[in-house]
This record gives C-alpha cells, sequence and structure tokens, in this order.
DNA sequence: CGGTGCGTTGACATTTCTCAACTGTTGTGG
DNA sequence: CCACAACAGTTGAGAAATGTCAACGCACCG
C-alpha cells in the first residue's frame, strides 16, 4: 500500500485543509510513513512526544497500563482519524501507549519538532491551521446539536434553520444541497420519514415543497419545532 | 453585563483550552468588548478581516446580499458561539456580512493581528491552539458518530467501546464516568430506555450491570451491535 | 425518621421504521 | 423519438422501537 501521495492524505485532514499548497508540501516531505503488524508498539507511554499519526489503513489503539497490569483502553483509532496531536502539541510525553491492531497498520507520522519549526517561520500556517480546524468543530457542533434532538421533526428543522436562505423575515427560500435521500441519511432518518414530513408540514401550511427548494412560510414556527416544546400534531 | 473576566471567557472556548496563562492574559488584554442592539452591524461583507468574535450574550445572524437584494443567511450564532475564525485566520475579507439580532448583544472580538503577533513570538501558543481544537474535534466527531446510530442500542453500544476500560480481550471492565441519567441524555434517550437496554443485554449475558461499573462479557457481541447489522431480539 | 432524587419496572401511547407498491424523472440504447 | 431501465420520491399498512406516565425500591442526607 504506498497507496496515495502523502499530500493528499493531509490535505483531507481538518488540519490542513486551508494551508497553502507550498507550505503543505514542505510538511509532507517532513512526514514518515510507518507501517506495522497488530500488536507492534507505535509509542510508548512515558516516551517523549516528538509526533502525531495519521491513520491511512488498519487500526490503533491506546491504552495505559493498570495498576492490576490490565490494560485501560483510552481510544481506538481507524483510517482518516489522527491520534496524539493534543500529546504531541502540547505536552511532553505521550500519556498513553499506542499499538496497531490490524495487519498490515500504515501510518504518517508528523514530527511535531518539523512542524514547529514551520510555525515559527510561517505565521500563515498557524493561521490556516487554527482556522480550519475551527471552521470543522463548528460544522460538528452544529451536527451534534442537530443529531441530540429527540424528535425527526426536530432534527429536520434544525437543520434547515442552518441551512443558506435567503429572503427575510415571513419568507425563507431554501435550497437543498443535497437530495432528500441525502438529507434523510445525514439526520439519520430514513427518507419515507423526512418525505412524511414535508408533507405534513406542507398540509399545514408551514411550507411549500417544491422539489429541491423549500419555502418555509411560517420560520417563527419552525423555530418552535426545532425547540422540540411543541405540539405537533 | 460587565460580566466575567475576559480571560474566563476565552479559557472556555476550544481555541484556549490548554494555552498557557500568562499568554492567555496577554491575548485577553487585547481584545475588544463589543456591546450592540439589533440590528446594529458587526462588519460589512468586503470589510478586511481583522478579528474574530465570541458571543457573550445576544446573538448574531451572518448573511450575504443576493443579487435580488435579499439576504442569503449563512449562519446563526448565540452565547457561548465564535464566528469568523476561519475569515479572520484565513482570509483577508469577510466573506459576509455580521448583524446583531438581539438587545443587547455582547461580543469579545479576538484582534488576530494581535493573534498573529503572538503566534509569531510564541511557538507555543499555537501549538497549543491547534492541540485543544484537534483534541475537541475528535470528542464532537465521536459523538456525531454515536448520535447518527439508528438504535438506542447501537449508539449505547458505540459509546461503551469509547470509554477507558480495563481488562482486555474477553472481559472489559468499564466505570461509567457519569450517572445513567446523564448518559441517557447524552445519547439522546430515556433513562428508562437505557435502563431497559441494560437489563435486557444483562440478562442475555452480554454484561453485568453494577451501578456504575459495568463488565462487558463479550466485546465482539457489542462491538457487532454498535454497527448496527444485528437480530437483537 | 422523613425527604429527595436516581434507577428500575410496568402499561400504554406515539413515533419511527420496514416492507411493498406506485409515480415521476432522467438517461440510455434502439 | 420511443421504450425501457434505474432510481429518487411518495404513499400506505403494519411492525418495532422508543417515549410517556406512573409506581416503587433504594440510597443518601439532613
Amino acid at each position: 500500500m504506498i497507496g496515495r501521495p502523502r499530500q493528499e492524505i493531509l490535505r483531507q485532514l481538518p488540519h490542513f485543509q486551508t494551508v497553502p499548497p507550498p507550505l503543505l508540501e514542505r510538511i509532507a516531505s517532513q512526514c514518515t510513513a510507518r507501517t506495522l503488524r497488530a500488536g507492534e508498539t507505535i509509542f510508548h507511554e512515558g516516551d517523549p512526544a516528538t509526533a502525531f499519526f495519521v491513520v491511512i489503513e488498519g487500526g490503533a489503539v491506546l491504552y495505559r497500563a493498570n495498576d492490576d497490569g490490565k490494560r485501560q483502553v483510552m481510544n481506538r483509532v481507524r483510517p482518516g482519524q489522527t491520534f496524539a496531536e493534543a500529546a504531541a502539541l502540547t505536552m511532553r510525553i505521550y500519556p498513553a501507549t499506542a499499538e496497531a491492531t490490524h495487519t498490515p497498520t500504515e501510518l504518517l507520522a508528523i514530527d511535531t519538532t518539523n512542524l514547529l519549526c514551520e510555525l515559527e517561520r510561517e505565521p500563515k500556517l498557524a493561521a490556516a491551521m487554527i482556522g480550519s480546524l475551527s471552521a470543522w468543530l463548528r460544522r460538528m457542533v452544529e451536527r451534534v446539536d442537530e443529531l441530540s434532538a429527540a424528535s425527526a421533526g426536530a432534527r429536520l428543522a434544525r437543520h434547515l434553520l442552518r441551512l443558506p436562505a435567503s429572503g427575510k423575515g415571513a419568507r425563507l427560500r431554501i435550497e437543498l444541497p443535497m437530495a432528500k435521500k441525502d438529507l434523510a441519511e445525514h439526520l439519520a432518518i430514513t427518507p419515507e420519514t423526512l418525505s412524511r414530513l414535508l408533507k405534513r408540514w406542507s398540509d399545514r401550511g408551514l411550507i411549500d415543497n417544491e422539489g429541491k427548494v423549500l419555502v418555509v412560510l411560517d420560520p417563527e414556527l419552525l423555530e418552535t419545532i426545532a425547540t422540540g416544546d411543541e405540539s405537533e400534531s
């Protein structure tokens, strides 16, 4: 699995989404690829923390040894995920041991000594990383907020209210950025439920449902539904 | 609302969670507080982006003017949330207009010119910010993953498997870090449903439910349940 | 010794899912 | 240009999951 170019892998991480290409290239050139087999150790608890990792293939588990010698599993990571950033960036040592769980497990190690040098040389890099992490974080917080609404109606309402909408006050025009089945999946409901919700709201005059375009006729009521405290009948 | 000290407000943001206190103090001292009334503009689309904002009280809306003069609402923010980080940190100009939606609306403006200077002077600051943003992001991604599982059982299973656990292989000992009612809320289910799930699993020999301590007797089966493709009966 | 709040359990109501059929659109090959 | 397949979207009926309401035990705490 020599796989995709490193730059492409890094680019997909929230960390490097908006880093200027030449900088990213330099960072990519300073990464180290590691291939391990299940059970092999990536780093030990107490080791000086000099890098964080992206899982490209396989997986890893992070654990601490307990008093009684048993493992206390802190975290498990799968392809596409990163681990040990916080340790490598803000602490001196790894607070846990990391071990590959699959054969093969492929990792990309981003050396933080190098990264810190780059950050020093290029304030724009720090800005780019902080900016794109912030943007991702916001999106994730929004999704958590949506998904933790109890009813399907509230989830849908919250989502719609966050979507780019044109027209102010009493009439919002919302263009759905994806197919309804994808929207349903996004909200963790079935397409049928979504369809029925829209129909019910449409029948009651809350919205106009014209295919990919929704017109919200009563934004305030929608907001009430989003809160969850309503008599939906 | 002169309210809490600025430092405390900043400390609660994912951005500054692990920033060393003296640094945070300096950053806090360079922030500007702004109080606005509903309808007042915070910044205009096209303005040079020199700061990002924390909402302390009230709220704001971000919008772009449409071709036909109508507003295209991009985002709404409430107390505790931040906005315009990405713009202020990676772009030169604000891509949208921001306007207060409540009276009063209190904001804290974090000047990015200053912040960039600090980042240059203190590479540790960048590391701290990137580190804590990464940690937060991971937590949020985990929660989205949990919450987007269709069934309550799958949500619970996913959550349990992510919790710190001691003991390897065939027996996992998990100490619940919060009361069951809080766990239920976290998973967006009712305490009753949680209780019934645990009882069902307990009856089937999947787990031992001893108050605040759960012992998973069959981690593999739990993992299957977490995936969702199972005959739960 | 009450009181308060968590956890559990039961009966019942409601929501949501599943399965199945049907419609309408789109794109493709004849 | 038509016939047809493929698929998104809708609708209906019944099943399953989950929530609601109410009652009870139990621990903790004044």
